[in-house]
DNA sequence: CTTCATACGTAGCTACGCTACTTGTCGAAC
DNA sequence: GTTCGACAAGTAGCGTAGCTACGTATGAAG
């Protein structure tokens, strides 16, 4: 997937893999990479400044804590994180049908 | 719809919508509002460079006018401009199955 | 003892859409 | 007859945000 597409849609996906529990930025970084099959393989200098940009806004919490001699920053939803998922699923709907609308197969060649 | 969303995605847009017949830069900014119903309201600082960018790619061609005293620059879609618009749409479809993935309702918990 | 997976991080680059602006014609309003 | 809004093109400079390329450190495998 070409990179530069992603643009916007990042934090969006952050927080729909902490939807489902906790996870620290390594783990997070493999959810990703599980979940999309290969496809979403994001290197660490996209995903740590991302995850810090979301504790910034309120939307995750983070715990430090050692598991068998390796530190890890633990990430978690906030309320108002799940309240910006929600915002962000709306988003990607509407995004999705206005795009979708020039690109998908049969896209109307005038509005109706 | 937020702005940055676009990033990335907008050239597909253009190459769509000069698909169904040649229009000038104006124009093509009325048809993406058109088709969008309002959603896509872009201003000529984003168009008009991102129409250069494609005519140096060779996907469009454009031809200088004149229509009731007004300068027109008319583009049209090339060959090339053709089989990037193929090439965008399938890069359409992936990423929106793969974001999808993450953020349509019942998004599974973990791939199958 | 070297290499790879795990785990965190940052500095600087670049791409690209946006803001704000300029230039100019035409038609309608007043 | 001038002013204002739609039409039509364009650029300079900005900001956002993901990426490249690093650096640090531990543990396990060979």
């Amino acid at each position: 997937m070409k990179a530069q597409e992603l643009h916007g849609h990042l934090d969006a996906l952050l927080l729909a893999v902490l939807e489902q529990g906790a996870l620290h930025g390594y783990a997070i970084i493999e959810a990703l990479r599980a979940r999309s099959d290969g496809s979403l393989d994001l290197p660490t200098g996209t995903i740590y400044p991302a995850l810090r940009r979301l504790e910034r806004a309120g939307h995750v919490a983070s715990t430090w804590s050692t598991v068998s001699g390796r530190e890890r920053r633990t990430y978690e939803l906030t309320d108002s994180g799940r309240r910006a998922l929600a915002g962000e699923r709306a988003g990607w709907r509407e995004f999705q049908l206005t795009v979708g609308r020039f690109l998908d197969p049969g896209s109307p060649p005038n509005p109706a």
